[in-house]
RNA sequence: GCUCGGGUGGUGGAAUAGGUAGACACGCAGGACUUAAAAUCCUGUGCCGUAACAGGCGUGCGGGUUCGAUUCCCGCCCCGAGUACCA
């Protein structure tokens, strides 16, 4: 009998199920360590080959981390709130929980098949309410918080008030509006009850104002910056515009800094530090006051710049679209035109004005203001390439040092005046930032740097505006107009102003209601729900995700999101493995709330995830055969440029090696069945192409399929093999037989073709030991350093070098079951038990690698000539340079090879290499 | 445009501290076993060259440092990802 990989493997899940072998204890004295995936979203079209490469990953170093004497948490569960569902549910009708559990139940019967070692007795479902309660009262916390400048931290909302009752908010150090209005506490303790509430607003962490939102009308709701790519949603692609709607949101922006300086002590990648660092966008700088010339009402035009140093070179400053001076600062000849550009550029789509950047638009205000330094009248011009959203919505122009304001003056001829010198301003703006100030005023001979810093001090000096710090990062909208999210936990009063709900009221269930879809009058779906009075929009699908680590550590706690000591004994994630294209989303939303959860004591740990790696996407591997135009007779590959052909996808399930299974193609689509084809040297050959793997493009692999087919151990020792984990590449099927082959060879390390088993108690031999111990040098160092890959290869070395020494010894076999446990589990525990063990291998001690397996007492060195390698010479180990050189210029092929030529030099490298340079 | 990855045989990839380039596997070719196929095993396989050796070339391209460079430095080309009027 041969190696039966079906039933072995059913045997050791059944009872690692039974046997709850991967439950991680919360009391523990050994040391702890938590590896987590990121969270799945269940979809329905269930998991494709290239979801569990990541899985896998972390798998391995979890298994590995037991055999190593940790304690560790490996858990999985569902971030099962989420648009496709809904989407589902508004088409069918079908409830979107239905949906979700049955989606939820497929995706755990596949991650079944391939022997994780979660930790299920700990899953989490963030649609269930029992989860959601918790969402909803992290909700309340960041309500009831603003953040305190001073100290640096969020704190309770109780304080805030206390300070605006006895010192009002001027010089109050907190992050708020920007339109927070001023008061002095005598002012603030005239306000009414609503007024303190409105009030408040402006300060709390999670606020409701009215803000810009990107607005999807085909999804019927806002979504954040990150769910935007390209002016498109993410999900689904349908056009996304700007609108003023009045929305919660979260207050992210107060935690910028520290979210940009607590990258530095985290291992990740850098590419994802450097992600987020540009998304944050932190830039130093000045904002600096423009008096509007016979402005009616006294209007301060507010600009922010990087480039004060650059101030003499103004020739005209640029409002965007939006800007709310436009109303009062535009003199009544102009304002018709100002008013109809305006009106289209604030209608246009994300898209469009994306697409358009190179195009150049803008109207004159017929404003002017007032230079700062010279005093000189500088015309106001309106621009889209000015954004509303970043800095103070105006720039100052200087067209010879920014490339925008170049293009922008030169379309309406406005004047360019060099004040760096360095470039050619007739050609091009010079932005660089070095170079001699000059037509500057006082700033005249100083370099960039110096005068940059003398130029912040007279704004200063003179209160035209002052230093400062700006972030392209912005506060994250939390309300979407949606059904299959969590409530958010707030009812409103008479006069609109919000109340949380208590604690004891929560969790707030989401309602029944009879059809997905808004309202007639336009409101969200839970505007349909009967004696609903709470807040109709739901959370985004951010929010059960920036917490659910946290509740793995306790996940059945009624009474927290997690007990004090569940907190303090898991601490962080040690291990985080997943996407990338969680970069700007859930990694920083993550990030942000357990910041924020730190600041007000419910956890001990400001950064969630120690260490990260990114998987790379598993791309897919299209097939294609060549039909001959109007016939149904196909052409091989290598024939078809002799035809006029189309190219079809065919399901890559039926092509083998790239060959075409003609019988399962004909049975594959009724129009195939009497299919002919012109075949080379006997054989069908396909095309390949590497695509997105897609349904449509039947590029398709599905774990399920390579279970039954190869067995799980095959499939998780494949993915593996198929290059380094971070590594973007095309799932491919070929050479899958080659780990099969690799596992077939190590069971006939233990059983003979007839099924008898060939183990025996004698004492190894040096070569068995040599082999073994080579093997777990090699796998141990590259677990250490994630190098998957590599671990296969030795494996297979080892494998084959112990088969050609024909070694069957009990304890060779039970060592390098342990070593290939993390890798390929089941098998290692049906070799770990016929080797006579009980307990399951899941814990036994991971083999110590022991140098004096390997030591040798001499070394084929490689010889070369002018860096050429020429041969090798077996020499002794331990003896010295000038002994080695000796046998080297002493041996026959070595002299023949330098014959005639004169030698200059030998370089002798004990123990690695000798170069003979000749000349 | 900017930022970050990456370019090695027919293919996936290896080379961890500058020291034998191509480990391991697929594929291919030849052979053994078999009536045959599958499975399994053995041999070969970077390219040019040769009967076979020898020899030459070779890690995207061009230069440099070095006894020696896939690895370090400079300049380019190509591919992928992120981002995009952020003042």
């Amino acid at each position: 009998m041969q190696y039966n990989f079906k039933t072995i493997e059913a045997k050791w899940q059944k009872h690692w199920a039974a046997n709850q072998t991967f439950k991680a204890e919360n009391n523990s004295t050994k040391p702890k360590y938590y590896v987590l995936d990121m969270f799945p979203y269940p979809s329905g079209a269930g998991l494709h080959v290239g979801h569990p490469l990541g899985y896998i990953a972390s798998d391995i170093y979890a298994r590995y981390k037991r055999h190593t004497g940790f304690n560790v948490l490996h858990p999985m569960g569902y971030d099962s709130f989420g648009l496709p569902a809904e989407q589902y549910a508004i088409q069918t009708g079908q409830h979107p929980a239905i949906t979700t559990t049955h989606n939820i139940a497929r995706y755990r019967e596949q991650l079944d098949k391939i022997g994780f070692s979660f930790d299920w007795s700990r899953e989490v479902k963030t649609s269930e309410p029992n989860y959601y309660k918790w969402t909803q009262w992290i909700f309340g916390q960041l309500f009831n918080s603003w953040y305190d400048v001073k100290n640096n931290k969020a704190a309770n909302i109780n304080d805030l008030l206390v300070l605006l009752k006895t010192q009002g908010n001027i010089g109050l150090q907190a992050v708020c509006d920007e339109d927070t209005p001023l008061l002095t506490p005598a002012q603030f303790n005239q306000l009414s009850d609503s007024e303190v509430q409105q009030f408040l607003l402006h300060y709390r962490m999670t606020y409701l104002a009215n803000s810009r939102v990107n607005w999807c009308p085909n999804l019927g709701t806002v979504l954040s910056n990150d769910e935007v790519k390209d002016g498109l949603s993410e999900r689904g692609g349908h056009p996304v515009e700007q609108r003023l709607m009045r929305q919660w949101s979260m207050r992210i922006s107060a935690y910028s800094e520290r979210l940009l300086t607590g990258l530095d002590n985290l291992d990740w990648t850098e590419s994802i530090k450097e992600i987020q660092r540009y998304w944050i966008g932190k830039s130093k700088g000045a904002s600096l006051k423009f008096n509007v010339i016979d402005a009616p009402n006294k209007e301060v035009i507010e600009v922010f710049t990087t480039r004060p140093d650059t101030v003499f070179g103004v020739s005209f400053v640029t409002l965007s679209p939006e800007h709310e001076l436009l109303q009062s600062i535009v003199p009544s000849a102009h304002r018709a035109a100002v008013n109809e550009y305006a009106t289209i550029a604030k209608n246009r789509t994300e898209r469009e004005r994306m697409t358009n950047v190179k195009h150049v638009s803008g109207v004159f205000t017929g404003a002017y203001v007032q230079h700062p330094f010279t005093g000189q009248a500088i015309p106001v011009w309106v621009g889209d390439y000015v954004l509303a959203g970043y800095g103070t919505g105006a720039v100052m122009a200087v067209p010879a040092h920014d490339s925008r304001d170049y293009a922008f003056a030169q379309h309406f001829n406005l004047p360019i005046t060099e004040v760096i010198l360095g470039g050619d301003i007739t050609a091009e703006a010079y932005e660089a930032k070095e170079g001699t100030l000059i037509n500057s005023d006082f700033l005249n001979g100083l370099d960039v740097k110096k005068a940059t810093d003398k130029i912040i001090t007279e704004i200063e000096q003179r209160q035209l505006g002052k230093g400062k710090i700006n972030y392209r990062l912005r506060d994250a909208i939390f309300s979407r107009q949606r059904y299959w999210g969590e409530p958010i936990p707030v009812e409103f009063d008479a006069q609109g102003m919000p109340t949380l709900l208590p604690n004891d009221k929560l969790p707030l269930v989401l309602p029944e209601i009879d059809k997905y879809l808004p309202t007639e009058t336009g409101e969200p779906p839970l505007a349909r729900a009967e004696n609903w009075n709470y807040d109709t929009n739901t959370m985004p699908g951010w929010a059960g995700s920036s917490w659910y680590f946290f509740r793995y550590m306790d996940s059945q706690n009624a009474n927290e999101f997690a007990s004090k000591e569940a907190l303090n004994y898991w601490k962080e994630v040690d291990l985080y493995i997943g996407g990338s294209e969680h970069a700007t989303g859930h990694l920083l939303y993550a990030r942000f709330w357990t910041k924020f959860l730190f600041d007000r004591g419910f956890v001990g740990i400001e950064e969630p995830f120690k260490k990260l790696i990114n998987q790379g996407m598993i791309q897919g591997r299209s097939n294609f055969v060549y039909r001959i135009k109007n016939t149904n007779t196909f052409v091989s590959y290598n024939l078809r440029e002799q035809h006029d052909i189309t190219a079809l996808n065919v399901d890559v399930n039926i092509v083998r090696n790239d060959v075409l299974d003609i019988d399962a193609f004909r049975k594959w689509l009724p129009e195939y069945a009497n299919a002919e084809f012109m075949l080379e040297e006997d054989k069908y050959v396909c095309g390949v192409e590497v695509e997105k793997m897609s349904k449509s493009k039947w590029n398709v692999v599905s774990p399920d399929d390579i279970c039954a087919q190869y067995g799980a151990d095959t499939l998780r020792l494949y993915e593996m093999f198929l290059g380094p984990l971070e590594l973007a590449k095309p799932w491919n099927t070929n050479g899958i037989e080659g780990v099969l082959r690799f596992l077939k060879k190590l069971w006939r390390l233990v059983y003979d073709q007839n099924d008898l088993l060939l183990l025996t108690n004698e004492t190894p031999t040096p070569a068995e030991y040599k082999a073994l111990h080579k093997c777990i040098k090699k796998v141990t160092e590259d677990i250490e350093r994630f190098s998957f890959n590599t671990s296969v290869s030795s494996f297979m070395i080892c494998v084959n070098e112990l088969n050609e020494l024909k070694c069957n010894k009990k304890e060779i076999v039970q060592q390098l079951s342990i070593l290939l446990s993390p890798y390929a589990p089941h098998i290692a525990e049906e070799l770990w038990s016929v080797c006579g063990n009980a307990t399951s291998i899941a814990t036994a001690r991971f083999p110590v690698f022991n140098e004096s397996y390997l030591v040798e007492n001499s070394f084929a060195y490689p010889i070369s000539i002018n860096g050429k390698m020429r041969m090798n010479l077996d020499i002794a180990l331990g003896i010295d340079k000038e002994e080695i050189e000796k046998i080297v210029l002493a041996n026959a092929d070595v002299l023949k090879q330098i014959a005639g030529k004169e030698l200059k030099k030998i370089i002798v490298v004990p123990g690695k290499i000798v170069n003979i340079v000749v000349g």
